[in-house]
DNA sequence: CTGGGCATCT
DNA sequence: AGATGCC
């Protein structure tokens, strides 16, 4: 539908989505679409990789057991082999084979289960956080496969590397026996096919995971090629091999994007092999499918595939199911419901977020359409209950939300009727951070996107003396919460060492001053607000107070502003160290790598690479106050409170102001009550998305 | 003998 | 709320 005008035109968000920043582009281009043409020849391509773990949960369980590792291991779930390891493999046992087949076909299969996911989520998010480390647009797809767009670090490596010799290829090209005679012509997938190699390296020397990659201008190729060569291989696609590999899938339903129906709905109209899809009239299909699915499912087959690397973030919704062959008392169903919601609430909990909404799903057994038809129902979580989930009175919860749940199910059920289910399923979502918004919350709340300034380092080496800065202030950031407000942070390692080279993925382009900000992942300078609603009332209302006057002797920023409050009263920042959550930051590297500060940096400074805001961030001294002209104080902003406040803080919040002006310019069409529309609330939602994310790779 | 998650779109 | 898709 909106997609009329640019039906031809199929390489429009291309345009927008793929630029790299050594292509830039007029301001004027941006808007008019007319322009495109005018940009020349095709816009720089992006590099993806695609990470696909090898039989993720079998590693997981024998890293957990290394003893497994020489034994054909299976992981079960119920009735099913969900993955095994390659030792169990060459003895014919696959995916998702039935545990009966599968003891047939090897009796000596180890078997452990693997139906509680703990382990695995934990360790996925790790790899993720691994990942986002180097470059923060990362995509989780699943539990074991990542997408990343290294177009930035390939660029700015390629502006760093004229030697010739560099231009090879690291594991295998597609179709190709010798790369490195076209590699000259492909120098950014040659320098991805070099960063992908490091980053598996990465994953395993500092994870003990192996996996493939593969690395391609697009998300769809990147996947598809990545598979090629297994387990623990990379493989490069060439634009030039791109029909190669479409045309060789056997079948509609390898292309990612068309699943089930989809390929029943195709296959209706006559089509079954890519090709057939290639071929098939686009009109024709926009009849059956609408116009953008059916130009989306062209383009899979032609390989070309324009969405972009959105980063994934904290997960927007927890979920706890069990499936068993047949339940039929309301009293199993409240017993299941108590089970699952109980550790459902636990997983809540860790992340510390505020459920606002509970959903239950079931699904009934039915001889014909077993696995499909779940039906759901949902509600609000009133206030009060949510907030003794995150305040840890877990079992307070369960006991005020089992009412709720089976309200739900009752909804579904009319339980005087015999019933018949084999799936319940419990789930989390509208997950809020804590505390209503203040005004000036709100400010934050609505473009807190994430200001991440990644610092990445090809490899590291060295030195300790980071090291040492980063331990001494680690513990200052121990609580998630408290991640926003180092953003600012000085990039500790960079500043000392100079030699650490190579810096990816962080722009040093003070940028376009596009008003497009959707286009790319731009992100606002370092402020983040959930931070700050994170913080009690109290201390909120005492930040903001014009009778907190006292001055911050912090430069920290990390110290600084979470303890203005409290420490300018009561203690030197020092003191902090020793308080309380020290360990959640800290462990995490420490049970990584203790040696190896580039985790301990990122993690505490997930200090925004993207941060075209490219202003330099003022990191030391404290700024004046901010002229009018420069920036308008809302009103509820005592100057002089605002003069106090920690520099970094300060430049936050006018960062944040200025760009409020333009953000109510841009959003005075909408809604005022709900001022976020979903391009909005993602970027919004990535902020602290980031930082929650920490928690999904806590120590174990 | 078909898991237990997650996301997006409508 | 459901459908669909991915692993």
């Amino acid at each position: 539908m909106d997609k009329s005008e640019d039906e031809m035109e199929e390489d429009e968000s291309e345009w927008k989505n793929s630029f790299v920043d050594s292509v830039p582009l007029s301001p004027a281009s941006v808007s008019g679409t007319s322009l495109k043409k005018a940009l020349g020849p095709a816009p720089a391509n992006r590099v993806i990789v695609h990470f696909d773990l090898d039989c993720f949960y079998a590693q997981v369980e024998m890293i957990r057991n290394p003893a497994l590792r020489e034994v054909p291991l299976g992981i079960q779930q119920k009735y099913i082999i969900v993955t095994c390891n390659y030792v169990a493999r060459e003895l014919g046992v696959t995916k998702l084979m039935s545990v009966t087949h599968a003891k047939e076909k090897c009796p000596q299969l180890v078997l452990v289960k693997g139906e509680d996911l703990t382990h695995y989520r934990e360790m996925s998010y790790k790899v993720t956080e691994l990942l986002m480390s180097y470059c923060p647009l990362v995509e989780r797809l699943g539990f074991d496969e990542n997408f990343m767009d290294i177009t930035k670090m390939v660029e700015t490596r390629l502006a760093e590397t004229a030697e010739s010799n560099s231009f090879s290829f690291k594991g295998h090209v597609y179709n190709r026996l010798s790369a490195d005679v076209e590699a000259i012509d492909h120098p950014r997938l040659a320098l991805g096919s070099h960063i992908a190699a490091e980053l598996r390296e990465a994953i395993h020397s500092k994870l003990g995971l192996t996996g493939c990659a593969g690395i391609a201008t697009n998300k769809l190729l990147a996947k598809l090629v990545s598979g090629t060569f297994k387990p623990n291989q990379q493989t490069s696609l060439l634009p030039e091999n791109v029909s190669d590999i479409m045309d060789g899938l056997n079948g509609l339903r390898k292309v990612p994007g068309v699943g089930h129906q989809t390929a029943k709905r195709l296959q209706a109209l006559g089509l079954v092999s890519v090709k057939d899809l290639q071929l098939f009239p686009l009109n024709d299909l926009v009849r059956e499918f609408g116009g953008p699915s059916a130009q989306r499912l062209k383009n899979l087959a032609l390989g070309v595939d324009d969405s972009p690397v959105t980063p994934t973030g904290a997960p927007q919704s927890l979920s706890d199911e069990d499936s068993f062959k047949k339940m039929s008392s309301t009293k199993d169903v409240l017993e299941k419901i108590q089970e699952l919601l109980s550790s459902l609430v636990e997983r809540m909990h860790k992340d510390g977020r505020q459920p606002h909404t509970l959903r239950l799903t079931i699904r009934r057994y039915s001889a014909t359409n077993k696995w499909f038809s779940r039906e759901s129902r949902q509600s609000p979580i009133p206030n009060h209950i949510g907030q003794k989930i995150i305040s840890g009175s877990s079992d307070d919860a369960v006991v005020q939300l089992v009412p709720l749940a089976m309200k739900l199910f009752h909804k579904l059920v009319d339980s005087n009727a015999a019933f018949h289910l084999t799936l319940i399923n419990v789930c989390f979502s509208n997950l809020q951070t804590r505390g209503a918004a203040t005004t000036i919350a709100s400010f934050f709340a609505q473009h807190s996107t994430s200001p991440r300034k990644t610092q990445i380092f090809s490899t590291q080496r060295q030195d300790d003396p980071s090291q040492k800065t980063v331990t001494t202030k680690s513990p200052c950031c121990s609580e998630a919460a408290l991640h926003g407000f180092k953003r600012e942070q000085r990039p500790v390692v960079a500043v000392e060492d100079p030699p650490l080279q190579t810096v990816f993925c962080n722009t040093m382009r003070s940028d376009f001053d596009e008003t497009d900000d959707t286009v790319t992942n731009r992100l606002p300078p370092n402020v983040d607000p959930e931070v700050f609603m994170l913080l009690p009332e109290d201390i909120q209302k005492e930040l903001l107070s014009p009778a907190y006057t006292n001055s911050v002797p912090c430069t920290s920023s990390t110290v600084t502003v979470v303890d203005v409050p409290h420490i300018t009263k009561n203690k030197p920042p020092q003191s902090f160290a020793d308080s309380q959550n020290i360990e959640d930051i800290k462990e995490v590297p420490d049970k990584l790598d203790s040696s190896d500060r580039l985790v301990v940096v990122n993690h505490q400074s997930p200090v925004g690479t993207s941060a075209f805001s490219g202003e330099n961030v003022m990191r030391e001294g404290r700024l004046s106050y901010p002229r009018s002209s420069d920036c308008e104080f809302p009103g509820n902003v005592d100057p002089k409170v605002f003069s106090e406040l920690p520099p970094d803080v300060q430049k936050e919040l006018m960062s944040e102001w200025k760009q409020q002006k333009a953000v109510l310019k841009a959003t005075s069409l909408r809604k005022p009550g709900r001022s976020l529309m979903p391009k909005d609330r993602k970027a919004a939602g990535k902020g602290s998305q980031a930082n929650n994310l920490l928690k999904y790779f806590k120590p174990s």
